[in-house]
DNA sequence: CTATTAATTCAAATGAATTGAATATTCAAG
DNA sequence: CTTGAATATTCAATTCATTTGAATTAATAG
């Protein structure tokens, strides 16, 4: 039960503004993926004029969100001058709420992150949180001088589900007094910036996408563990959010009919056997607490068996949801990623028995089949950031070739 | 094992003509979802002025795609002229490509048949193939002479999934002498339009959008029942492919780990217990076999004992799977059809047990969670239509209102 | 040293949407 | 019954971004 997210799609038409802006966010997209790179080549990969894009480059660098890093000769001809984004020519703030504390990021084109903090939240009804939300971004914007008049805007990360819908309430995640505002609206005003409402899942794929392992792909899953788990989809660079906002709830996909009982009322939700709340139950049954990932990464370090036996455990359900994604969405690759230990989901990767019978299973991949993201508890928040980042570079059109 | 899908997705630029198409595509499509519906609503709807609602609207009158069907009086100012797609104003061909046999037909804008028919096939090699379909394309044409000159494409339907990957060549789907081919490049050169390809599912998803029970839907999923079972997956509007075109092998989704035994090697593949397949080696060990879609709608009608005790059983892992395809993909509705009796389909939507703990669960719905669509052998091959039509009239920019 | 190739820029043209004014038709008020 | 407000549509001129075609710059090949 959390506030409404407004995800209405609306078909609009095109006119000579929106060209302009469409064609300025391929450029920029493009230059991203192949920098440094000339003007000319740049035409040949957007299909537009040499001069459009001499145009639309000029004033991306006169903007600041391009640099030119000088002549590259390369055979016959007028050597191109080549650029490359200027990681600084823009930045965007990321803030994630959580039900007791808060969690910010600004960060710059590049993904880099020039300012970091945690607050805790003595209550997160709307009020205090967007107090405490204007308080970080004037705290983020005084440390970091240099983010004067270059914020892109915010993305905030919710836990979701959305709406009223049966997996609402189920503890730990719920935000109170949010049922029915407009939350992106709320903030919008508040932060004086535009505002990006998502949920945790999506926005930590999108980091991977602006400065990660995905940087080059244009569909991919990834697999977020958080307080439960959630898959944050990207196909053909476009973000699959679902009719209502709540797609990728993965954590409630019933992988052992029978099996465990989840707070959901489903029986074998995949999140009762491979998720935080999980190993922090496994673990608590032999009396060892978890209170963060700290205490995860030391377990591991220190090659506690109880630890070892829930990760072989859960690598099975997980093997198996693995291939029921790569089944699905047909992506270019799977992602683990989240609040677990950089090394645990290393071990979980290695162990992975990734079934044959996937369309993923092709001859001559490349790509291995999972790949490790982002992770730390951080993540989500960078994913907000990441989601302002990607909202500019990335444009909406997309036509197949 | 099958050929190449070329899914390759480019990101381009936009100019003054792709605007303009573009356009047209939203004035079509608003048209077909408001109908009827005068100009000066499409430009509310649209966001494009009236003037340029006007102009697209009298070009699209004259190329004969909308027609004016009389003024409507509703209060006070100039009565709107309203407008309507024109059924007749172009048409589209779908041909389905099975290992034995092609199925084809012809179909108008508003989703009706004008022609079907079924052609054997000794032999599914490219060569022979291609004929065929020429064959019957002209066979289409000449048997509804009103088509002349308004042919906008072929859909084709080919049993995926493409590609060497580790689900092909499990048996019967398989085409021969299709590997490397550039099939959509071979037919296009030789029935001389533009040509689609595209597997079972989406096809059939794609129908019920044009001509069904999704035709106001923007997000659902549609699980079809072909040889194996397939997930059709549209998005916002937009038909999800995956990065090679293999999305929503819905066949070999492990539902009961440790099932039944699966030609793909996997254990407890949906495809097993719940699909054509199925029930025949279910039907078989009682000395039934079971030909077609007509043997089952015998059986059923009869109340055999033995295809309710399948219904009883198929239902459980189908309940779990809609629960699961909701909480990943949040649709508005997952639509149920295929090569499977009406009767059969709305007998199983009624007994299914969908799991409370999915996203879908909410408050206040008001369409049913699961629908049924359209089924029969003909389903894939008007599938292929549909898929023309609906690039036709669904524009590819789709922004957040 | 000259011809060729390639990148970039300059200036004018094009195409589609927008803007603003004008016209047509109905409803409602006096 | 007349007049004014509301609504739909059209006409004409303008705007905006891209395209087109010619000119300029700079490197390599012969």
């Amino acid at each position: 039960m959390c506030m409404e997210r407004n995800t209405t799609h609306k078909i609009v038409g095109s006119n000579a503004e929106r060209t302009r802006l469409h064609n300025r966010q391929v450029v920029l997209g493009l230059v991203r993926t192949h920098q440094p790179v000339g003007r000319a080549e740049i035409a040949r990969y957007s299909g537009l004029t040499t001069q459009t894009v001499s145009n639309i480059i000029s004033a991306l660098e006169s903007q600041g969100y391009l640099v030119d890093v000088g002549r590259q000769v390369r055979g016959r001809g007028l050597p191109a001058s080549q650029y490359a984004v200027n990681a600084n020519g823009a930045v965007a703030m990321g803030i994630e709420v959580r039900p007791s504390a808060m969690f910010a990021a600004l960060v710059n084109l590049s993904g880099e992150t020039l300012y970091a903090s945690r607050h805790a939240l003595e209550s997160n009804v709307p009020d205090i949180v967007i107090r405490m939300a204007c308080a970080i971004m004037k705290e983020a914007k005084d440390s970091v001088p240099m983010a004067a008049g270059k914020m892109l805007g915010a993305g905030v990360v919710m836990p979701g589900p959305f709406g009223d819908v049966g997996l609402s309430g189920l503890g730990q995640s719920a935000l109170q007094g949010w049922e029915g505002v407009d939350a992106a609206a709320r903030l919008e005003a508040a932060l004086n910036v535009p505002v990006i409402l998502e949920n945790d899942a999506t926005a930590a794929a999108v980091t991977e996408h602006v400065s990660g392992v995905a940087t080059d792909l244009g569909s991919y899953c990834y697999i977020y563990f958080g307080t439960g788990l959630g898959l944050g989809v990207v196909t053909d660079g476009k973000i699959m959010r679902g009719a209502f906002g709540n797609a990728g709830e993965l954590g409630h996909v019933v992988v052992k009919p029978g099996g465990n009982l989840c707070a959901c009322g489903n029986r074998g939700c995949l999140e009762t056997y491979t998720s935080r709340l999980a190993v922090q139950q496994h673990m608590g049954k032999f009396g060892v607490t978890i209170d963060g990932v700290d205490d995860l990464e030391n377990l591991f370090a220190a090659k506690n068996p109880h630890l070892e036996t829930w990760i072989e455990q859960a690598v099975i359900p997980l093997s198996q949801t693995i291939g029921m994604i790569e089944n699905l969405f047909d992506p270019q690759a799977v992602i683990l990623g989240g609040a677990m230990p950089d090394a645990i989901l290393d071990d979980m990767i290695e162990r992975l028995i990734l079934p044959e019978g996937s369309v993923s299973n092709r001859l001559g991949r490349t790509l291995p089949r999972v790949l490790r993201g982002a992770s730390g508890r951080m993540t989500a928040a960078l994913g907000g950031a990441a989601l302002v980042i990607h909202d500019t570079i990335t444009p909406r059109i997309v036509a197949r070739s």
